[in-house]
DNA sequence: TGTACATCAGTGAACGCGCGTTCACTGATGTAC
DNA sequence: TGTACATCAGTGAACGCGCGTTCACTGATGTAC
């Protein structure tokens, strides 16, 4: 008792200074991110927050393992209150979730998916919890029923696809994984063209057009319906 | 001839600038490109650089189209080396050539394509050039006589694209730009995860995994052979 | 071909601003007695 | 319940560095005569 009181205030803290940070994101990006703003933001002195976070790059951190885990967290959600639909539609409704979550958080889409940040090295501990989305689309494909006959298989040499995928989805085959894999990069291809302008040109309704593509993607997945 | 030599003397310094800057890039990102950075590895005073761009955001907007028409040529050139190849082949060989083109020139391919630069906003005269790259693949795909009836057609409502890629591409229906829009999509997600490191474990083997993927989305386009 | 002269390239100091991080410190918090 | 005390949160000045942009200036370039 002595001393959750402490942690769970240091904790509330630091949750308030990333929250304040996801703002600044906004304005100034990952790159420009500033711990003197943040604290400025918050009527405080620029060295309290080292209490928090002992550098600038562990605060981006701690962004980063938050997005991925939101987002990540957000799509399986979404998955369990498809669980009735068909494979397709549990698809499809996931994939909205993950677009829905990027247009409200497009500064933590950036934070996760945009250009690498310069002088900054993500830690092996961003690792497990981006592996979160594309593992929700791998359950459906499995679960789904792969029909992938009327394509024919997706013409793989072995040992293209790195080994740890195979112990994380032991019962999946190299072509039902190599799908998932391609279809997660189409939906962040998508996501990543509507988010940094690269359809102004071409794409007029946004809504309508992820959805058709996202369709596309699921009959191409094989996903049964 | 008075003018031209001087102007051929500014034009080489500011291709002298430019180059220094791609290097510049590499090291701190577009967010972090600095005139006076690069006045010091180029010997001179940050001042001097004033003379070739009057601000630091007109020299982005020059490395930024440069950079679309580098990659653009490149895409067209290596359709045109491929002409004799069936319809599937020069889309794969174009893939390839931008994809080679994005591994050499990481930094530039993260300056058109990664997020946002963040209090900079890319002029209208971007736009011209970062179309030769798509426009490529709808050459490809109308000349390549798309036979798509294995797929059925995707389900498109009315309007959702821009009316500009119709005026663009005339002869081209929505269904089939829609899939060219797609497939360039994929492709660019396909680079983006490789580049920015999102396939550290999951795939093994880039090469490959790209040349397959890039046959994959060559039949989904409809393309012959 | 030689020279006077205008034009332009490049300089260096300055303005006003930003940053991450450290350190000795004050003052509040919360607990053990 | 009251108080002494340790612990921790937050301060503010400082270090050493960076930036874009302006401006009055020197000195080279290249041409017209």
């Amino acid at each position: 008792m002595t001393l959750s009181k402490v942690q769970e205030n240091r904790a509330a803290k630091a949750e308030q200074i990333k929250g304040v940070a996801r703002h600044c994101l906004a304005n100034d990006g990952a790159a420009g991110l500033s711990l003197r703003e943040i604290a400025r933001r918050m009527n405080e002195s620029s060295s309290a927050l080292y209490r928090y976070f002992p550098t600038r790059d562990a605060l981006l951190t701690a962004l980063i393992i938050d997005a991925y885990n939101d987002l990540g967290s957000t799509a399986e959600r979404a998955w369990q209150a498809a669980q009735r639909k068909t494979p397709t539609n549990q698809f499809v409704a996931v994939c909205k979730a993950i677009r829905s979550w990027s247009l409200e958080h497009r500064d933590e889409f950036a934070l996760i998916f945009g250009s690498p940040i310069p002088n900054y090295a993500a830690p092996e501990s961003t690792i497990a919890p981006a592996a979160r989305i594309p593992l929700v689309l791998a359950h459906i494909a499995r679960s789904g029923t792969i029909d992938a006959s009327n394509f024919g298989p997706v013409s793989l040499p072995p040992r293209v696809l790195d080994a740890r995928l195979g112990e994380l989805l032991p019962d999946m085959s190299p072509d039902q994984m190599s799908r998932c894999l391609m279809a997660w990069s189409a939906i962040f291809g998508l996501l990543s063209f509507e988010l940094f302008g690269h359809f102004v040109n071409s794409v007029a309704k946004s809504d309508e057009y992820f959805s058709s593509a996202v369709y596309e993607i699921a009959r191409r997945l094989g996903l049964k319906s």
